[in-house]
DNA sequence: CTGAAAGCGCTTACAG
DNA sequence: CTGAAAGCGCTTACAG
């Protein structure tokens, strides 16, 4: 079982001391041209790499950010850790994702050994359990950033970087009236979630305000089965009129489409479909699923820049709200 | 920012010394039940849990997992991830996962980090691009033991978790043997990975034993767009047979899908179809897409309990093949 | 039963 | 320009 190559072995075989090749590696001033090359070369030959934990042990910094997700099936979620691995390797830092498989106890877990490897911040979406901030508090006592994402706690003075709920459905609304579709079914989650309320509220508002009367009617659904089964027992009464489904979520397009196609109706021409998504179900279909995109990316790249400006020393709590944009298919 | 308590700070509370701290904390046999239950309050009290970078430091070792996959987007991966989570939880390991985005290079980069990180050990699936063992031996010299799974290298005498290829493919050409459908066309993946040689060849053979003259044309897309293609291109010349889609892979799945759907095809009806996958995409159609499902969960399990018996000591490299099972929709 | 000491691998203020 | 020394927080062989 080799040992990885140390400081000291360099400094032996180089007959130098230990502080010396630390300096070269790190290209300190002080070192004379010739002895920094010596030394590269050697630690370069051997493959050095500065131990982790000692480096930690010593400076306190891990240059490590930690994400912590309630799941891995959401290409929200890939498409933001994706961006923010993509930053972090930029800037130096590393990136472990944590899964608290929407568990508050697996996710207490989590942050406690964060803290307790000192990473440089937390990018976290938390559980729908999620209801105590003392835990986050204290990370921050201890210096560590957190910046909330996607799903953020009500607590107001922290940093939230979210979808904008009420820009997508916005979105959605109006290309439901730009298609001049009368009658709209409604399919939303559980409206006890914020994101309900925001998408819901802003989705009739909209619709409301366009003046001519539309018919909206709206329904919760708290699964993917559930959306199915309802749309199955609402579509009989629809299939005459011309008409449009609005799926709030992924989750939600998913049951539908499925009692769409049971009923074996095809957008457009029997109905118009349309959606919140995150972007990869609505391709699953043909014509592709016209939608609001919440994309994972940009906010990766707004999560990562108030993490860099937290880490500079920024205690100003921040929401941010990215804006949808609409991916047009051909389903509506 | 408030320092974690160490060791030193509660033996100076309690006027012992450091590793009078150290040894009732961990229940050395050594210490006075009197003096361990004193320590171990105001450890409590002040949630003391020990440093690990300078545990580590101090015994070279992490009790920590590495995952590394070349995507998150995959139910395959993630109740693979799962059910190691779940494991690594009862030993006392943690996790973390880490993405390659099937990418050598930062694949290479995480096992260095990994190695310097001298964590525990590592599951990982492999790259496409992944050619070069000499890093994997590598991580066997410092005495990390690695377990592949899923995608995993042509080398020999490593340790090798995988789906068993052959035994889906067999599943779903025996259903279709089953449904007496006389003609096939298998859409399989890129021929020059390992996983598609499998498939295809035993499905092919298969067919083949079964005697009854079956036309099986087979066919190989490297993408989702590819199979949505080819698909399309070749559906109408099959349309006034009988016949059956065979999909070697979610991905290809999606594809042909979309082409089906596009030329208003409905499984079972028109054609019958049927796949080998991780288990979600099927699930979005009407009627349901019976596939060979190659599950996440219970090679996680084998691959957790290979991977104790590594740390225990055995060096003996194993290859284990996991049977998959046959999930019946009605869309053949 | 308890403590002093060495050492894991590094960084950095201090001295020369 | 280079080195000796202290110290990060822990563990453990050794001594008593």
């Amino acid at each position: 079982m080799r040992q990885n190559p140390t400081l000291k072995k360099i400094a032996e075989r180089l007959n130098v001391s230990i502080s010396t090749v630390s300096r070269a590696l790190k290209d300190h001033p002080d070192i004379s041209p010739e002895t920094g090359r010596k030394i590269k070369e050697l630690a370069e030959l051997l493959e050095y790499d500065p131990n982790p934990y000692a480096v930690n042990l010593r400076t306190h910094s891990s240059r490590e950010f930690a994400i912590v997700v309630p799941s891995l099936s959401n290409f929200f979620y890939h498409s933001f850790i994706g961006s923010i691995e993509e930053e972090a390797r930029i800037y130096g830092y590393s990136v472990v994702i944590y899964r608290s498989s929407n568990d508050a106890k697996i996710e207490q877990e989590i942050l406690k050994s964060c803290r307790h490897k000192r990473v440089s911040g937390i990018f976290i979406a938390i559980t729908s359990e999620t209801d105590d901030m003392e835990p986050f508090l204290k990370m921050d006592v201890h210096g560590i950033p957190v910046i909330f994402f996607d799903k953020v706690p009500q607590y107001e003075s922290c940093n939230k970087i979210c979808v904008g709920d009420e820009h997508a459905a916005l979105l959605a609304a109006e290309e439901i009236i730009r298609k001049d579709i009368p009658n709209i079914l409604g399919i939303f989650g559980d409206p006890n979630m914020s994101i309900t309320r925001a998408r819901l509220q802003k989705f009739a508002t909209v619709l409301q305000q366009n003046g001519s009367a539309v018919h909206l009617k709206t329904v919760h659904a708290r699964s993917s089965a559930e959306a199915e089964q309802i749309t199955l027992s609402l579509l009989p009464e629809w299939m005459d009129k011309k008409f449009a489904v609005f799926c709030m979520s992924d989750e939600i397009l998913a049951g539908a489409m499925k009692a769409i196609q049971r009923k074996g109706l095809r957008a457009p021409a029997d109905l118009g479909v349309i959606a919140i998504s995150d972007g990869m179900i609505p391709l699953l279909f043909y014509p592709e699923i016209t939608y609001a995109e919440t994309s994972g990316s940009k906010l990766g790249k707004l999560a990562f820049s108030r993490m860099m400006r937290c880490i500079a020393g920024s205690s100003f709590a921040q929401t941010i709200i990215d804006e949808s944009k609409l991916v047009v298919g051909g389903s509506i």
